[in-house]
DNA sequence: TCGCGAATAGAATATTTTTTCTATAAAGCG
DNA sequence: CGCTTTATAGAAAAAATATTCTATTCGCGA
């Protein structure tokens, strides 16, 4: 090959290089096609993580996203930048023009006005992480460890939780389903019963909020009565759950008007699953 | 004076220094008085850009304040580091949201190690909490607005998210029917594919996370095509629901191994669902 | 199956950045 | 006023970090 033909414009550093994080995601979407296997490795990560650029080094983010420094470089070439410490310096001077506390971040989300959208998150946002704490305070950790317990043991699980509680429901299921521990949903799809699938050595989770939900109560009720352990999640000693379960996780949430987001709850079922599925593999 | 008065103790370099950015300004208030000049402009400068320290090198943190290099790091040493770089990295930390060991946890946890559930139940508040302050960050109120309003015209609401998001999906369903809103769930039961239920004038709530769902893809493309308006939440820049979206709600979910709480997703989606609710009924 | 080209890993190199050291200047004290 | 102590600036050394280069691997098409 002869140099003279490409005379001096190998790849030009930097030029037509994003400029603004916005350009910078752009250009990410539009490369991120057709990759190589490390590339497309190194694009998956930052596209996770952009926030990290500023803030860290290439043998970091290179660790993190399972590639080589090298292959890093060449991806930071590709995203139109020289190499990486240009592409990090372009994220530090952004940030620079100050990193916001949390504070600071809710106001400007309430800058909206009282009923805007963002304003409305922002509440959300507070009573989900006024509730998290909540949680983390009054969880009994013997009571916690005792469900554990129950549900290492079971045979198989199964899980009920209807309306308000469904989504937690069916999150268990998913985790539970990760995990490979034999897990079953009833979900009342065609109002079909299926109580007489808990059979011996079996346990059941069963969640409900109140209003409490009649179909789980009912359930927990005939698992209860027929000798199964039950495990329940609901948010109040007088939860008619209380009465028939094995042991009982109380969770309660904050809610802003009439609705209350499930971040507590959520929290509590997935380290009730995940506890549970580390203590199987242990096994 | 004699040395051997004070056998071997110079400074003791890191030890008692802050671990937090809360402990970090106390500490910069307790030894603010009484400091000489250049150590007092390092002093003063800091104070006011505490949050510069994250993404800046010494060399520029020392001509903005005024002062060298040299006394800068007297400066950091005073404040109870062994150095620039230790400072540095406390920062970076903070800003990183990232827990020294987290991965560490789990494997105690599988290993039978003294950890407990109530353990892992700390880690997904913890992260639950982050995520959240972190979504208050990154959310950007207008396209949340934007994303409100195609709702609020929408004459019907699909919403579909599986696996992963359908503990989302099914909370915003539950959210739509308590507020008496026209909404959908294609909650792929039976395999039956709804899409011809969407018709003019509809739109659709997408939800997907890496691993991104096959069939949540191809209803949005399906309906993007149709002419209808779609509105994505997912978790990065590269999301396959990118291109296919009229608005894009992007949140993004600390995960404590394999596992990721739902907590900013939900609230999100929570409050995308009451402010569509309340603008409806203003109507 | 072979050959070709692209992609990759890992080491070698270059650069930047931090830290230490020393001479000089300023301040405190008898 | 001179001596001692402390603070400072600048340069030189050390460490960390980014970048380049080359041998090897991998994947694709003939």
């Amino acid at each position: 090959m002869i140099d003279a033909t490409e005379p001096e414009t190998p790849v030009v550093p930097g030029l037509g290089a994003p400029v603004s994080i916005d350009e910078f995601q752009a250009r990410l979407v539009d490369i991120s096609e057709g990759l190589p296997k490390r590339l497309l490795q190194c694009a998956d990560y930052i596209a996770l993580n952009t926030d990290r650029i500023a803030v860290s080094t290439v043998a970091e983010l290179s660790a993190a996203a399972g590639v080589q420094p090298s292959a890093f470089m060449r991806f930071c070439q590709l995203m139109g930048f020289s190499g990486f410490s240009e592409m990090q310096k372009m994220f530090r001077e952004t940030y620079k023009q100050r990193w916001p506390d949390y504070t600071t971040r809710l106001e400007n989300l309430r800058a909206g006005g009282g009923d805007s959208p963002s304003a409305l998150l922002a509440d959300f946002v507070e009573a989900g992480r006024a509730s998290l704490s909540n949680l983390a305070a009054t969880i009994d950790p013997a009571v916690l460890n005792a469900a554990v317990d129950v549900l290492v043991k079971a045979r198989m699980i199964h899980i009920v939780g209807l309306r308000r509680a469904f989504p937690i429901a069916s999150y268990l299921t998913y985790a539970f389903e990760k995990m490979e521990i034999p897990a079953m949903l009833h979900d009342g799809v065609g109002n079909f019963n299926h109580r007489h699938a808990v059979r011996g050595g079996d346990a059941l989770i069963a969640i409900t909020f109140a209003p409490y939900t009649q179909d789980t109560v009912d359930l927990a009720r005939y698992a209860q009565d027929a000798g199964h352990a039950v495990v329940a999640i609901t948010d109040a000693l007088n939860s008619p759950l209380r009465k028939i379960c094995t042991s009982c996780l109380m969770v309660s949430e904050l809610d802003v008007g009439a609705f209350r987001s499930l971040s507590a709850s959520l929290s509590l079922a997935l380290a009730l699953s995940v506890a549970v599925g580390a203590r199987r593999a242990r096994k």
